[in-house]
DNA sequence: TAAATTAGCAACCATATAGTTGCTAAAATC
DNA sequence: GATTTTAGCAACTATATGGTTGCTAATTTA
């Protein structure tokens, strides 16, 4: 599940503004939107959209379901654990530089 | 400092795989490292690292320095968290949405 | 001083991206 | 049953992206 694969999309998916911006529209929704919904709140087409969505759901950071004619949308913010474990790495590499710091300063012969 | 385009450029510079493993190398790096030795790590070309570089240093996530003909690249993690902001606001939205829901279920009469 | 190394600049290429418009199909409403 | 609404599909456009090659300039080294 957690491959390379897939946080690639889940970067590429977050790193259009727009994009974060639909997410972020669907996180503050209290209930599934339907994609004319969405778009109410852009200045974009319903097919820019719709792009966007799908995207979107590539990453897995949407969830979508029909309804009748309509297609209701979801967030999904499981997936940026991806980004939360790649940030993890390089705070680990931050640690491990202060840990060597203190190592170096503490080790040294006093005086 | 923290604008709207510094995160656009955050996210698009970590958006690329090949982009996210030259910050990789630099991070794990000991020292700063000239262009011709970032470019040994990578099958690409020179040409293309000189590119990636650009862009992660727009983004803050590389400073460099020219010595004699050589110019050195350093990562620097600080922008980072430009990101790690973005993913705060959704654990607040989670933990409000718990929140809710507790508070849903304290205040409902008991049976 | 001549040769080799390091890197910048410019032009180019193929593909991806963000967006559009036009048309069609299926539900919902009148 | 006719009309409106919702959205998908396809084609198109402009620009950005990731990559290349060729050439030039500057610094090292021999």
């Amino acid at each position: 599940m957690s491959s390379k694969e897939t946080i690639n999309k889940v970067f590429k998916a977050v790193s259009d503004p727009t994009r974060r911006e639909v997410f972020h529209v669907l996180m503050a929704a209290s209930a599934a939107m339907s994609i004319a919904q969405i778009t109410e709140h852009f200045e974009i087409s319903r097919q820019g959209v719709t792009k966007h969505i799908k995207l979107l759901e590539e990453a897995g950071l949407v969830k979508t379901f029909e309804k009748g004619r309509e297609r209701f949308c979801e967030s999904n913010p499981t997936p940026l654990n991806e980004i939360r474990n790649w940030l993890l790495v390089y705070d680990k590499f931050w640690d491990d530089k202060i840990k060597s710091l203190d190592k170096f300063l503490t080790q040294r012969p006093k005086k």
